[in-house]
DNA sequence: AGCACA
């Protein structure tokens, strides 16, 4: 057997072809760079772009054979190589003679992005934390789940490929927030192209799918119980009744939980309505309104068995109340309605940045808008800032989730940056507080 | 840094 025609192709002496060969792109380089790259050369026809195992090699093909070498030949003497966002490029002949197949679906930039959610749990991701994550980015119009040989996937469909586009360079190959999942549940990676899908057919409100455009849908047969909510979960488990109203009762209560705590803890998820604390059992318990019940569940989801301060203190056992709209009668330190502007507060403190707690706080939540922190003499709070709430438009310029590949903390505590006292929870750490991601950084 | 596809 000769060993003549099956040579590397790493050599100088690739016959040319009006297809170029590109690596070292990169990362997700787009093809619009492509072709700002080739244009100078001639009439670029054709690209391909995340090519390879590491997705940074490309193809660019030419209308004609003389540009491809004037682009090669340019290059060759150049004593500036070829750059894309300022990182060298090299270029050589491909072994082909024309881009074939250029545009699969996953490379065509549509509202709707495929998402494949890895890790050993990832089936224990709900359909509520993949609408958190991604309504970060802009309003989430439905969301179908569903199981394939890639593993559990998700499909995701917002208004336009612009807003797809956002979510998808903001979270491809990054890991679910920690504070978002249940503490049992180990790292779990997105991977994320486009679908060749524009709109989703969502028949059914399930724990597999949901239209968020269409609240009237009826919710699927399999998933309504008794009181016709919403009763299984991810994993078929019987949920109880979901609630926009939570109970949550707090173990081991070392330190004091004002109505403050609770009320800034809680506002991580969205606007809280009204809370409500009283003694149960030896212990303290409060209801904590939100407006929607998909805010209570993403607060519940987050915030469940998580401490409020290091070392186990004020642990927080969240449930589902039966109540839907708290009744308080009168604004003091164990009950607020903060949707009643100009209520006197009977017995309170006048500031919310009162003296202990929150001054504690404070230096865990960086960045924060501020606003939450401001003293305020009424009983109203300024809505959250960040869209968390599901129909909240979202900030696109920052994005308020921190996605990490490692998963940042180790549950139910933070490092204690603060100077005194006991640090405040991870959880508690609101994504809406977190540092704005910023883009752009080089991979 | 080394040739792709749903």
């Amino acid at each position: 057997m000769a060993s003549v025609s099956s040579q590397p192709q790493f050599r100088y002496t690739q016959p040319p072809s009006k297809v170029l060969h590109l690596r070292n792109l990169p990362w997700e380089c787009t093809e619009e760079e492509l072709i700002e790259l080739g244009k100078p050369f001639g009439k670029v026809v054709n690209t391909k772009c995340n090519v390879g195992a590491n997705r940074n090699q490309a193809f660019i093909e030419f209308a004609d054979l003389n540009q491809a070498i004037a682009m090669i030949s340019y290059y060759a003497s150049s004593s500036e190589p070829a750059q894309v966002r300022g990182k060298t490029v090299y270029l050589q002949y491909s072994n082909r003679q024309e881009i074939v197949n250029n545009k699969t679906a996953a490379d065509v930039a549509g509202n709707v992005l495929l998402v494949t959610i890895e890790g050993d749990d990832a089936r224990l991701v709900s359909i509520d934390v993949l609408h958190l994550v991604f309504s970060a980015f802009g309003f989430v119009h439905k969301i179908t789940t569903f199981e394939k040989t890639a593993g559990f996937q998700a499909l995701v469909q917002f208004s336009d490929a612009e807003t797809a586009t956002s979510a998808k360079t903001a979270l491809d190959s990054r890991s679910i927030p920690r504070y978002l999942l249940p503490d049992h549940v180990g790292p779990c990676t997105l991977r994320i192209t486009y679908s060749g899908h524009t709109d989703l057919s969502v028949k059914f409100q399930s724990h597999r799918s949901r239209d968020y455009t269409n609240p009237y849908l009826p919710v699927a047969p399999s998933a309504i119980d008794g009181s016709g909510q919403i009763s299984v979960g991810m994993d078929g488990k019987k949920l109880e009744p979901e609630s926009n109203v939570l109970l949550a009762s707090i173990e081991n209560m070392q330190y004091a939980v004002t109505l403050d705590v609770l009320h800034m803890v809680f506002s991580a998820f969205g606007p809280v309505q009204k809370i409500a604390m009283f003694d149960k059992n030896g212990g303290v318990q409060a209801l904590i309104q939100y407006p929607d019940v998909q805010t209570a569940v993403v607060a519940k989801e987050a915030l469940e068995g998580h401490c409020i301060y290091d070392g186990g203190f004020c642990k927080l056992h969240i449930s589902y109340s039966r109540h839907t709209d708290l009744s308080i009668k009168i604004n003091n330190d164990r009950s607020r309605d903060y949707t009643i502007p100009n209520i006197p507060i009977v017995n309170s403190q006048p500031s919310i940045l009162g003296q202990q707690p929150v001054q504690m706080i404070a230096p865990a939540v960086p960045q924060y808008n501020g606003a939450q922190f401001a003293p305020t003499d009424q009983a109203v709070m300024p809505q959250p800032s960040a869209g968390w709430g599901p129909t909240v438009p979202a900030v696109p310029q920052s994005v308020p989730l921190q996605m990490h590949n490692q998963p940042y903390m180790p549950p139910g505590t933070l490092p204690q940056p603060s100077q005194m006292g006991p640090g405040m929870m991870q959880s508690g750490a609101p994504p809406a507080t977190l540092p704005p991601y910023h883009r752009g950084h080089v991979q």
